[in-house]
DNA sequence: ATATTACAAAGCCAATTGGCTAACTATTTT
DNA sequence: AAAATAGTTAGCCAATTGGCTTTGTAATAT
């Protein structure tokens, strides 16, 4: 059994699914540019609507976008926070180059 | 379908797919500490081995870890160069710390 | 030489995923 | 008012996932 409570997974589970797929991150990297609406965004793929859908959803479960209800259109805003919380965990234990661009900056406003 | 060649799985695909799951990130974090044979890694889980050899595979199809046999043994390995990757597909668009390496970058060949 | 240890391989199972179609609802447009 | 647009809901399906047990094999320890 997978999980006999599927709201045990956290929402860093959550939230790598969601990048772990091509389409997803297609989506993700086109919200960079501004807020979208979900057919605007499906437009690229070669995909049934409701298919396209479903990643929305596993985006939203993620914490990677948010979604709010203009008129007819569902509008899609990237979660910028939570690509940090996950870019965040994997740097978490890389002491190495995250220490190093702060002492480096350090260095530079000690120079000025 | 889900994906009728699985060998089309990008490596990121793969990468984020093997951090979506606590018990795969919390052995990402301990070989953070250093290489470990599997049974090591295995012990702190509740978990039949051969179950959670899947989640050393599924680490490994990632890239996020490489392993080797010595003996009897299978010493795993972390892979910080898939971790930087995947760390890094989630900043290319964040304008913030881009910006504040390519800054740096300009300062330097300012300061030569 | 035998027993123990550390996997490895195979196969079972329920739940999830990621695609589809068909049918329905709610807004805009004309 | 009717048509077009933008979702939404429901349900089907095959493949994958993540757990399990059982059995086999290779290396080490006794």
């Amino acid at each position: 059994m997978a999980n006999f409570n599927s709201s045990t997974q956290s929402q860093i589970d959550l939230g790598f699914h969601a990048l772990a797929d091509t389409t997803r991150r297609a989506v993700i990297a086109r919200l960079h540019q501004g807020e979208a609406a979900a057919t605007e965004l499906a437009e690229p793929f070669e995909m049934a609507l409701p298919s396209f859908m479903k990643h929305l959803k596993v985006l939203e479960a993620g914490g990677l976008i948010t979604t709010r209800k203009e008129g007819r259109r569902r509008i899609c805003r990237l979660e910028r926070e939570q690509l940090a919380r996950l870019s965040g965990w994997i740097n978490e234990y890389e002491a190495g180059w995250r220490g190093r661009l702060d002492r480096m900056e350090a260095m530079f406003r000690e120079g000025e």
